[in-house]
DNA sequence: GCTATGTCATTC
DNA sequence: AATGACATAGCT
């Protein structure tokens, strides 16, 4: 016998999960995951629709008692179908239960209903409710009728669910009401305010590609033709133009009557990127971002849905856009980990890019400067098309990048954090009007405050990391928020030698201010960028010359264009080389390799000065030379060396909880489970997460290498979960496989 | 005892 | 969300 997990189509709580049919027979060859089918339900076995999410052999639920599917409705595929389908996929590789991944997939759905909230007006005149409501008043029964009449005599009409909570009135009442004709149902209206575009400009519609960008389109639009349907890679350094060639290929998309999600990561969602597309293609584009209501996200996808517009750019989320005729999904800056999302459904959206285009028979673009390794491998492999702009569009020549080694500058007796050469170099810069970042991975004063005397840091007392210093005296802690006044006396042994360590984006602000007076300086990271559009006002002023020096964290580096800027400097590029994570190098790799195409975008030379403690480090020496290729060898060599993505697949398990004993014991116990399970898995761990205590959490990992082999594991470690450890959280993430 | 009205639990 | 089962008040 085999059974469908339907989920039904009504939107309420408790219905928020599967029930199980029965396929007859005759309907198992059209049932299928996201299919639309119609179910009885109920006591009285109305007949309602709901998808299919899953088809099995294994009964969750007594067979006699369950109930047969009555029909499929095929023919026109809603596109629920296909992202249920999706949500289905979702499930299965990232280990999320069916309802968080339905939640994700199609947000729409509660919105739609929302939408379609029921209101309740009077169906009799104005005399006749008056005469009612005395009726009712005086009868002891029919307070609450008489109370809703009365609102509704002065109101006109409210929302049934506003009814039933303000008048504490029953759903039986309402539908009595109905019934016997004194009240009707409506549809109520939305009040929600539209998202305000302004107006295009049309200004750059006709764009002259250069011949790589020409070269690049027409490869694609060839393997479009002859529907090969593997996803391409584009490999373009900064400033090669890469927007250009999405928009060309949209445009070739357009014209076959197709549809095109483009993703953005949220951080360079900007006003200026908006603008780009909305400048080429007006009303055709819709936009989210996480700032957008739910109900004007809503509002957007419904744009989508009806083919108002037929172009999406957004972030992670954008993927789900209800388009029913999607040709193509570009995913641009492939690499940034802001395509890994972090809260459950714990999805990729490169990996589920491909899987909706896959669904759709859709195409897939990755574009990057910097492509993850494990994006390049499949590449090198056949599995990604790849293609190359090797040129800066505008045919300025890449930045000159220096690497400053700071051991020699401290042996040189220049104590300051900025290096003989960026210091001439900055003179220089401002003098001739020139713009100029600087990049330093971390905000706040400094890393932390530790005492001279016994030498112990300030911590955070709900997590396991030491407290920053911010410039206002006082201590922040940049995972959970936790502040406290900065003492000036050391909370262990008195001594009064107590001092803030290390560099932030507020000190290097302030020496900024102290070494060069003149200069107007603009700082950006999250201290900064607190308010709504603070993120936008800082890069908007920037960009109108309105600043000299831009002082930021990874923020600054992520895809802006400012071509007045001529010089980058690097205050420390060691900082995120020193992560626990075996993308250690990969991500200091990408960082400073974005950063440094920050410079000289414009016509003028660009010039990039690194400073380091570890100057021979490859990703550092790679990065200055912008040399791709030479990087990725060296950190395939060493991933393949130790089994690490995408030399092997690998499943990362969390354990959270705010009693510790409870994390260890259990992830113990799990990998004795899984060494159980199977003993020739390799398996790290269990250890201590490199932040122990987060928000007054702890945590403990286990990493597995293998690969589909590893989906299996869970289902192992979910069956053995014992009702002891319930306090216990555990996540799932899946990498490569 | 019967009806009108209100509450509750259930939905494979 | 929607419905039948059940509970209770009020009436004849």
């Amino acid at each position: 016998m085999i059974f469908a997990n339907v989920i039904v189509d009504i939107s309420h709580e408790k219905l928020d999960k599967t029930f199980q049919y029965i396929i007859p027979e005759h309907l198992q060859e059209y049932i299928r995951p996201g299919v639309r089918v119609d179910i009885p339900f109920g006591k009285g076995n109305r007949i309602i629709s709901g998808y299919v999410v899953e088809v099995t052999r294994t009964p969750e639920f007594e067979i006699d008692k369950m109930k047969d599917i009555i029909s499929v409705r095929l023919g026109s595929k809603p596109i629920e179908s296909q992202l249920i389908a999706l949500a289905a996929w979702m499930k299965e590789h990232t280990g999320s239960t069916l309802n968080q991944a339905l939640k994700t997939v199609i947000p729409v759905k509660q919105q739609v209903n929302a939408k379609e909230n029921i209101a309740i007006s009077l169906a009799i005149n104005k005399k006749e409710a008056e005469s009612l409501y005395n009726c009712y008043i005086n009868r002891k029964n029919t307070k609450k009728r008489a109370e809703l009449i009365k609102f509704l005599i002065e109101n006109k009409e409210i929302d049934k669910k506003q009814a039933v909570a303000k008048f504490d009135i029953s759903d039986s009442i309402i539908n009595s009401m109905i019934k016997s004709e004194i009240i009707k149902k409506s549809a109520s209206q939305i009040y929600r305010n539209p998202l305000i575009l302004e107006k295009a400009t049309y200004e750059n519609n006709v764009v002259t590609l250069n011949e790589e960008q020409k070269n690049v389109v027409n490869s694609i639009e060839n393997f479009i033709e002859n529907e090969d349907t593997r996803p391409h890679l584009i490999h373009g350094v900064t400033g090669s133009g890469k927007t250009e060639v999405y928009m060309e290929l949209i445009d070739y998309m357009l014209k076959r009557d197709k549809q095109v999600i483009v993703l953005i990561p949220e951080i360079s969602l900007t006003y200026q990127t908006v603008m780009r597309f909305y400048n080429r293609f007006g009303d055709n584009v819709a936009i989210i971002n996480s700032k957008l209501s739910q109900g004007e996200k809503h509002d957007q996808f419904e744009r989508a849905k009806k083919g108002e517009a037929n172009i999406m750019v957004g972030p992670r989320s954008a993927l789900f856009t209800p388009f029913t005729r999607l040709g193509l999904i570009i995913v641009d800056e492939e690499h940034e980990n802001a395509y890994k999302s972090e809260t459950v459904p714990r999805y990729h959206a490169v990996d589920t890019a491909i899987k909706r285009a896959e669904l759709a028979d859709a195409y897939v673009i990755l574009g990057s400067a910097t492509p993850s390794v494990i994006s390049y491998n499949r590449a090198m492999e056949g599995r990604y098309i790849l293609h190359r702009l090797s040129k800066r569009a505008k045919g300025n020549d890449m930045a000159e990048v220096s690497v400053v080694d700071m051991r020699e500058e401290l042996k040189k007796g220049n104590k300051s954090m900025f290096s003989e050469e960026l210091d001439r170099l900055i003179k220089d810069r401002l003098d001739n009007n020139r713009q100029i970042m600087l990049f330093i991975n971390r905000r706040g004063y400094a890393n932390f405050v530790s005492c001279r005397a016994c030498g112990i840091a300030i911590k955070c007392p709900h997590c396991d990391v030491s407290l920053k210093y911010h410039n206002d005296k006082i201590l922040r802690c940049h995972y959970c928020g936790y502040e406290v006044k900065a003492p000036d006396k050391c909370p262990e042994c008195g001594s009064k030698y107590i001092a803030p360590f290390g560099t932030g984006t507020q000190k290097v602000e302030e020496a900024v201010k102290k070494r060069y007076p003149e200069a107007r300086v603009l700082r950006m990271d999250m201290d900064t960028t607190k308010g709504k559009d603070g993120h936008n006002k800082i890069i908007e002023a920037f960009a109108n010359n309105e600043a000299d020096i831009l002082i930021g964290t990874q923020m600054i580096v992520k895809g802006h264009d400012f071509p007045n800027v001529t010089l980058v400097g690097i205050i420390a590029a060691d900082l995120s080389l020193y992560a626990s994570e075996y993308t250690a190098s990969e991500n200091t790799f990408q960082l400073l390799t974005q950063a440094a195409g920050r410079a000289g975008r414009g016509e003028a030379q660009g010039n990039v000065v690194i400073q380091t403690y570890n100057p021979d480090e490859c990703c550092i020496q790679a990065a200055a030379n912008q040399d791709y290729e030479a990087f990725y060898e060296q950190e395939m060599a060493f991933r393949k060396m130790m089994n690490y993505p995408p030399g092997a697949g690998m499943m990362k398990i969390q354990f959270l909880s705010e009693n510790e004993e409870q994390v260890k014991e259990l992830a113990d116990k799990v990998y004795k489970e899984i060494k159980n399970y199977n003993n020739r898995l390799t398996i790290i761990g269990p250890s201590r997460a490199s932040i122990y205590k987060l928000n007054d959490v702890y945590r403990y990992m286990i990493y597995i290498k293998g690969n589909e082999e590893l989906f299996k594991v869970q289902d192992v470690i979910d069956k053995t979960l014992d009702e002891k450890y319930n306090e216990v959280i555990i996540m799932y993430d899946y990498e490569n496989i």
